[in-house]
RNA sequence: AGAGAGGUGGCCGAGUGGCUUAAGGCGCACGCUUGGAAAGCGUGUAUACGGUAACGUAUCGAGGGUUCGAAUCCCUUCCUCUCUGCCA
């Protein structure tokens, strides 16, 4: 959520960066300024009322004490009528409060000078790419054939006792899912990331701060009797760590890791392009999270873009960097970098990790600010970033690491896994 | 899950309808004092919104209600602690 002040100062260059969204956002502007306008005025005709009611009712007591009850009486008939007006203005404050926010809630985030415009991912930025596309053998086979092949995967068995989306690993192929996470915790650990374990359900306070509520409620899967929600992302517990807090300025930044199973519904989203492993219901991710201060949160997008570069070259992955175009960012983003990877055998990349920079925009909803050196509270920025999702790394390793004799596992894998190949 | 007790500022803690503008203490900051420190003394020390400002308004877990007036009374709800039950 953005926030009215920066609207009123920024109006004209906030409409022209959302244009690279496709989006006009003038009428919108508009109305939130009118309602800001409206909702000054009547806090302020309200204020002026209370003030009086308060002190109407100081004098009352005055009167009591004294014995003046003739006195206290009279007054009583003024500060009803005052009530009257201050409950009418009142209500009247609430749903213009209530207009506001829902109208801040529809304008996604300002799209940051380097962000390309464009409709869709075919005008996303290619900013790196990186290693050499494997030459397979004849006969290379896409992950969920070898995922049978060798039985280190069993779609069908999770069908069974749950449903299309939700894999059975098994042998190696469970082994191996350990090693990634251990891992990718590791790398980011030694990257002086936190790491954090962390509650898998939250509750509907968490889902509203991050903003997957009330909008994506249907991506979520709901356990009712509770009201509680699965997590879609580790964001979502991590980032809560810090709602409504205050912090030092001298904390920052706060570098957070974890690793948690993701919960998506996935709903309406079927076709070749979701086979296997490429599309799930229940997935592992190992997330990173930083809250820092605005000034330093440019670098550190760099910093998390250079660290999951290096993990996907420590795995000897080809992969390139897309800097996403307008069109292609997340409502919440001012700016988004997504690696993908390329899977010989599908003959596609795959999208294996992406790193956002929120700026304010959620630190708004969380409240999450920060005391400054000149001992004012500011919003902090908040970033992250997937390092990395286990199911697309996984695949494009089954995929690009395949030969006759069976799947190598990437030489820095082999001490996790505790063997070089599947076979 | 049942019964009981609670939730007050950065922390502890008083406060059962109006001198509460939330006492008092701790902590922290600044000043005085000192050769320097400690002690002592003094001053200050929440957040949000509105206002150029003076200042005003709101907030005592959250949300409603009663009242001219609520930290205080009533209702709902969340959380914590103790006991009982259940349990990896």
């Amino acid at each position: 959520m953005l926030q009215v002040q920066r609207i009123r100062d920024h109006k004209e260059a906030f409409v022209k960066a959302l244009k690279k969204r496709g989006m006009d956002a003038t009428p919108v502007i508009n109305q939130v300024l009118e309602a800001d306008d409206n909702r000054r005025a009547t806090q302020a005709k309200l204020d002026d009322l209370l003030a009086e009611s308060n002190s109407l009712s100081k004098e009352i007591g005055i009167l009591f004490k004294s014995g003046n009850a003739a006195g206290a009486n009279a007054l009583k008939e003024k500060t009803s009528t005052l009530k009257e007006t201050s409950k009418a203005l009142d209500d009247h404050l609430k749903s213009i409060s209530k207009t506001l926010q829902d109208l801040l809630y529809t304008i996604p985030n300002i799209p940051q000078e380097l962000v390309p415009s464009g409709q869709d991912e075919n005008d996303n930025e290619q900013t790196l790419r990186e290693g050499a596309i494997p030459v397979l053998e004849e006969g290379a086979m896409a992950h969920w054939e070898l995922a049978k092949k060798y039985n280190i995967i069993d779609f069908e068995l999770g069908v069974k006792i749950t449903g299309a989306g939700f894999p059975v690993y098994k042998g190696k192929g469970a082994r191996l899912q350990r090693a990634l996470i251990s891992y990718f915790l590791d790398k980011n650990t030694a990257a002086c990331y936190t790491e954090y374990q962390v509650p898998h359900l939250v509750n509907e306070a968490s889902g509203i701060a991050t903003g997957q509520l009330p909008d994506k409620e249907g991506q979520m899967y709901h356990v009712g009797v509770d009201d509680l929600y699965l997590i879609p992302t580790a964001e979502v517990p991590v980032t809560n760590l810090f709602r409504g807090d205050l912090v030092q300025g001298a904390d920052l930044p706060i570098s957070c890791t974890s690793y948690t199973p993701c919960f998506r519904r996935e709903a309406g989203s079927y076709g070749a392009h979701v086979r296997g492993l490429n599309r799930l219901h229940q997935f592992d991710k190992v997330e990173i999270v930083r809250i820092e201060h605005p000034d330093n949160s440019t670098k550190a997008l760099e910093d998390m873009v250079e660290h999951v570069a290096n993990i996907l070259r420590a795995l000897q992955l080809p992969f390139r960097i897309l800097r996403l175009c307008g069109g292609d960012l997340s409502f919440a983003a001012a700016i988004t970098y997504d690696f993908e990877v390329f899977s010989t055998a599908q003959d596609r990349w795959l999208e294996v990790s992406s790193v956002s920079n929120f700026e304010t925009f959620q630190a708004n909803r969380l409240k999450l600010r920060f005391k400054d050196t000149d001992g004012k509270n500011k919003l902090a920025h908040t970033l992250n970033g997937s390092a990395m999702a286990l199911p697309r790394v996984l695949a494009s390793i089954l995929e690009n690491y395949q030969t006759p004799q069976g799947i190598k596992i990437p030489e820095v894998l082999v001490p996790y896994c505790g063997f070089d190949m599947i076979n």
